[in-house]
DNA sequence: ATATACAACTTATTATAACAAGTTAGATGC
DNA sequence: GCATCTAACTTGTTATAATAAGTTGTATAT
């Protein structure tokens, strides 16, 4: 729609710049100047593509002064833990990943509890499921289902380990802008006290949630249960 | 900062018109050549303003169509309600909020979830406790901490079935602009199980959030125990 | 040395203008 | 009647231009 447009492709260009690190936190990027000259356009487009890395959080724009280049931003609606005692550092905690099941091309699901765009529809859809563990401790269980938006080689890649919405975004350029959550809590059924090694009925955390992607009409979906005795979850918005 | 500028001006103009339901929902706002004739401004203006109102989500835009006007959105980090049937309609709720303990102004509680900001340790703070009821049966218990920052008459509003956050954002222009939380399950015990009128130990959803407002480093606090058994919690951020 | 003033930056606002591109409804042709 | 084309809307993109206003460092005066 937009993607040949010259704000769109400066956007996208300054974008990659800045997650690659080419330009170092907290300093400041190439003035309106600078970059009218270096791109071979005027004011106005270049104002329109700031105000998008604006939009992402990239860059804090300050009148006279400049454009200063944030630290990546934690992703609006990613889960992140914490412990449940006072003392517990987070510094301390050792997060691994097991994936259950391995990115596959489906179709999209029957029921979802929330209703997938036309645009989403249009697409093939991987499914993924993992664990998270936390000092060896089993804690959610997630499945997430990400529209193939050209993801190139993504069922190739190995996610263990490593954060699915860092590869999403240094990789494909893909970040969360915003969510949708469905929240209510429950007792852990049969499959879930195994999955977590939980007993059975212990109270779990249930979530269905939308993330909006940077990329319009694009969503991904995400349930997960999560055993939330020693820790608990956090999620910023 | 920004309030003498045209631009901003105009955006506060539809704003308002569109609150008020000067527009019906679903129509078209009057299209920029018409703005334009009305406030006797340019194209840019015009654009500026209505990019902040498609931000605020009051619009969305068509190319070659026009500007909708959409149903006033649900706020950032707050928490409304869905049945947990598919075939509940949300417009069949009956919502009521009790509230069991007037505002009072308090002191800082001692170990909070969230550190309080300098600015929010220097002001008061108002105290507030409610249960919400969805077609008579009660959903969830709330404590709200609220800091005084000007709230003239605060304590002598009637709570009973408003929204704190419509009055918040009418009588004080104090709007959500984002939101932490911290989640997690739990079993009910005597005292939650007594004000929620569920069997002790089933499970229920809490929370600790922190609310950022549109006044620069003023949040408002809420604790939540929730009962989830026929309603799940919803937020959007 | 320290404070002030100013020049040279920066981004912000606003106007004017021309053209591109999506939508819609009515006129036209069959 | 029905499909198609077109004219008259709409918003979107981009360029040029002038001025406002905030920031910073340097030169100047005290």
């Amino acid at each position: 729609m937009q993607k040949d447009t010259k704000y769109f492709e400066l956007y996208r260009s300054l974008q990659n710049r800045i997650i690659k690190g080419e330009f170092m936190l907290g300093t400041l990027l190439p003035s309106e100047t600078e970059l009218k000259q270096a791109y071979h356009v005027t004011q106005p487009t270049i104002r329109h593509a700031l105000e998008l890395l604006v939009n992402d959080r990239l860059i804090k724009k300050h009148q006279g002064k400049g454009s200063i280049v944030l630290p990546r931003p934690v992703g609006v609606g990613i889960i992140s833990f914490e412990g449940r005692s006072v003392t517990s550092q987070n510094d301390d905690l050792e997060i691994q990943t097991k994936i259950i099941c391995d990115p596959t091309k489906v179709s999209w699901p029957a029921n979802p509890p929330f209703i997938p765009t036309e645009k989403e529809l249009q697409l093939d859809v991987y499914q993924l499921e993992r664990i998270r563990t936390l000092n060896n401790e089993d804690v959610f269980f997630e499945k997430l289902w990400i529209p193939n938006v050209q993801l190139d080689g993504f069922c190739t890649l190995n996610f263990n380990n490593n954060s699915l919405y860092e590869i999403l975004a240094s990789l494909y350029n893909i970040t969360i802008k915003s969510s949708e959550q469905k929240i209510w809590a429950k007792a852990a059924d049969e499959r879930i006290s195994t999955l977590l090694n939980i007993e059975l009925g212990s109270p779990i955390v249930r979530m269905e949630r939308r993330l909006e992607t940077n990329i319009p009409n694009i969503n991904i979906y995400s349930s997960l249960w999560a055993n939330t005795e020693n820790y608990l979850l956090y999620c910023i918005s």
